[in-house]
DNA sequence: TTGTACGCGTTATCAT
DNA sequence: ATGATAACGCGTACAA
């Protein structure tokens, strides 16, 4: 059995009031007491029981980090940038990772509830479903602590949305190929989340706006559950064999544009004189392909900041906007000419 | 104030023992009085509190998972494969990203430790120190429950290793270079850890065996502090101005390979005809890069899922070897020509 | 400065 | 099938 508090108290001749006093440094113990009992709980390698802890306390500082897949390049950068904000506030995360199952996502969170936390943070837009009943589990979390939303946004009291304006950055990127002189362009996404139909919206209304006909909408949809940079780059030729009808790639997701980078140079055409690229969340893949990926930075650095940010005054009490949106930004590398 | 069992029990008009019951689907409770307390469970949303509920049980069915960096490509991955296991034998993930510090290290073992989990999975060799002094505090742990060492090997009792074996799969891949008639290699490395040093005593030995000349050695350290393919080409070309003096570059990993791939295309060298690379944990990178990287498979899917079946059987009481290492095996890309 | 005693929410053991 | 009650380990008023 593990060592207890009366353990100690017991070892150290004193009670066990005095050694959770030491442990908590609530001051008034005599520094020989002090001493004393810490050189026991050295000695023994005493560790509190956090459950018993967690029994009486309001708040442990601790907040729950859920997201689809942690190894995902982006939800990856996210979490560890969230987990570093934390850490420096004092507070502890709880990373779980639920996959993209409904049902495993309720329970996850339930779960997570369970154990007290301050806050959950949803990380990524999968958590918001299209019809309200599925977002229940949702509200009633916000019942009991603020919900914070990374890149998703949800309309309700006591959940906060902190994001990227998907639909301009993508508009924009869509435009400046367009305007470059390229009015064929495939478009490739692979999440039908809220982020996700945002961006196709954002480059349907780019079409739209700068008149390119029916004809030249290239939509493909990637079900991600293959994966593989050779999965995609199959995947593209399968739905354009011969030469490719466009003259332009743009992508949800860097992953995606790699595929497109090796496709295209599968058929031998170069880039970007022959086909633009563009990529989506400027993550290091960017810089790791040649040429190297134009890409929409998503700004994700801001946005986990901003949204530790709100998180620390919504539990300090104060009132704090339900929703902060970023823009983002075209970095232009080398798979794209615009100039 | 969270609702509690005890009022479920008042609304439902049953004790709190038959609540529980129910809850835990224990048996021995009437279908009338689950159904009336699974409503008022379901009306009121009661979710019962994981802290209370530790306290008197034995085990949480909750494995701790230790790393550095959740966001490294390699960590990624092994945390997502062992989430994977884990969930599909009923046990819980608690991550905590620990950063590099030994102290921010030690603090977050005890704090998991303070919860009860079954077990802690340290997920990669920079937990394990060259001091024993520096290591005791996983020895203590031990004295509690398993612990359990992904890529990494430490004699104890009650730790289990389950690693690649990195110096070997290093020792094959110099030496299948220096076969091919490439002599003098570049080796890049950006980690001192257990791991790391078992990959640079293999690229030394093959040197050593291969009879290549002390004034051929050629062996860099990146700091890894900076990150970004930028930075590592940039430190590369800083080292080797003007013509590389070298006809190779190993890597101790996907992404200074890659740092490599850049370096020799800026130098406009071609690529495998004046300069073959290699890189090592047969990341996702290896397919994004223009030529595919060679790399060096360390099997970690195989890894976890040996890893996550030794821990079920320690947990069971199985006696279990205390150390299974894999073999690594190096797969050819388009940076290399070797045949 | 130190100790006593109770409460925290749940599970498990024993009666009934 | 159900209920009363004793743990579980800790923090903290309150008392001394």
């Amino acid at each position: 059995m593990a060592i207890t508090i009366y353990d100690i108290s017991q070892k150290a001749g004193v009670s066990t009031a005095t050694v959770s006093r030491v442990i908590n440094g609530g001051g008034n113990v005599s520094p020989a007491t002090c001493k004393k009992v810490t050189d026991i709980i050295e000695e023994y390698g005493y560790i509190p029981n956090a459950y018993a802890r967690g029994m009486g306390l309001r708040s442990l500082k601790t907040v729950g980090l859920l997201c689809a897949d942690s190894s995902d390049l982006y939800t990856a950068r996210a979490v560890y940038l969230l987990e570093q904000e934390l850490q420096a506030n004092g507070y502890e995360s709880l990373l779980c990772c639920t996959g993209f199952n409904q049902d495993v996502r309720k329970n996850y969170l339930n779960l997570i509830l369970s154990k007290k936390v301050d806050s959950i943070i949803l990380v990524g837009s999968h958590f918001i479903a299209s019809t309200e009943l599925e977002n229940e589990y949702i509200r009633e979390a916000a019942d009991q602590i603020p919900i914070m939303l990374l890149n998703a946004s949800y309309s309700h009291p006591n959940v906060y949305s902190t994001l990227c304006d998907d639909y301009a950055s993508m508009y924009e990127a869509a435009s400046s190929m367009i305007q470059s002189g390229i009015p064929d362009i495939l478009y490739l996404y692979n999440s039908r989340s809220y982020s996700g139909l945002k961006k196709l919206k954002g480059f349907e209304k780019a079409l739209a706006d700068n008149h390119i006909p029916e004809s030249m909408r290239n939509i493909l949809y990637y079900d991600k559950s293959a994966g593989g940079i050779e999965d995609i780059t199959a995947f593209i030729q399968e739905m354009t064999d011969g030469r490719p009808p466009f003259h332009g790639i743009i992508a949800s997701d860097d992953v995606l544009a790699v595929g497109g980078i090796k496709y295209t140079q599968k058929t031998g055409l170069r880039i970007p004189e022959d086909i633009s690229i563009i990529g989506y969340n400027n993550s290091m893949l960017t810089a790791c392909c040649t040429p190297s990926l134009t890409s929409v930075d998503n700004c994700l650095e801001a946005l986990t900041h901003q949204l530790i940010h709100t998180l620390l005054q919504v539990l300090a009490g104060e009132q704090m906007p339900q929703k902060v949106v970023f823009s983002g930004k075209l970095i232009e590398r080398d798979t794209t000419c615009f100039h």
